[in-house]
DNA sequence: CATATCCATGGATATCTGTCGACTCAATCG
DNA sequence: CGATTGAGTCGACAGATATCCATGGATATG
């Protein structure tokens, strides 16, 4: 790893003494964290990551059993990820006759993008 | 919602017949898809979300006690969390006497930033 | 109208996750 | 050396998750 850090020397406290305060805090606000949490969980499985991946690039164009031939996964499933993703709030669906269309909603991955930067 | 959809007709198949091929494939490979949910799903909790946010900004010079009192857990349930973000390969650690000390390794939210761009 | 298709939901089950308290271990201080 | 501190590990356990199969509801086709 070999990375330059400077540490800062701290001192052992004395007996019984409480720990050292924290001289440090986060710059994101609780429910900003928790936000951006719930969208990178939901990221974080590769099916739907790559879910995301395609709806984002042909919204409209792709219905469910189109989708389910691109992994190893049964169609259930594949319709639990997408829930997962609506529940998120990352993307939505459009229903027409049987088929039903997603789409990524716009800027629902532009919090969590902005504070990756 | 209301999103303006171009959605693409689709016809239902004939009876018997293989479901519609795919017409559309993901841009992002399996491994990569692999590796950026991985990194999602680390930072998937609000607790190592946010000590990704301090550790980023103050490398080298926070302890793990001093991380402790910013969140609601106890100090192994914390190691436990560090573990997760060191296994995901966020973040690694410098041991110095008594005191471990966290930093954010360089380039490793780089993928998944830039997909999400 | 009967039947097939698309998709979502529900139940079952094995695995993973977050949390804790108890413990261990190395390092420090007296 | 003996006691104390910082931090990681272990075992336990409740709750969440991923997956399947079976089912159900709405819509299209013939």
């Amino acid at each position: 790893m070999a990375i330059d850090l400077e540490l800062t020397p701290k001192t052992k406290r004395p007996n019984g003494e409480p720990c050292c305060e924290p001289v440090v805090y986060p710059d994101v606000e609780r429910a900003q964290a928790e936000r951006m949490a719930q969208i990178a969980k939901a990221l974080g499985d590769p099916v739907r990551l790559t879910l995301v991946d395609v709806l984002r690039k042909h919204a409209g164009k792709v219905c469910v059993c189109e989708l389910v031939p691109l992994f190893d996964i049964s169609q259930p499933t594949l319709s639990h990820h997408l829930k997962k993703l609506r529940d998120a709030g990352i993307v939505d669906s459009e229903r027409q006759g049987l088929w039903a269309y997603y789409y990524v909603i716009p800027d629902a991955l532009e919090e969590l993008s902005a504070w990756l930067r």
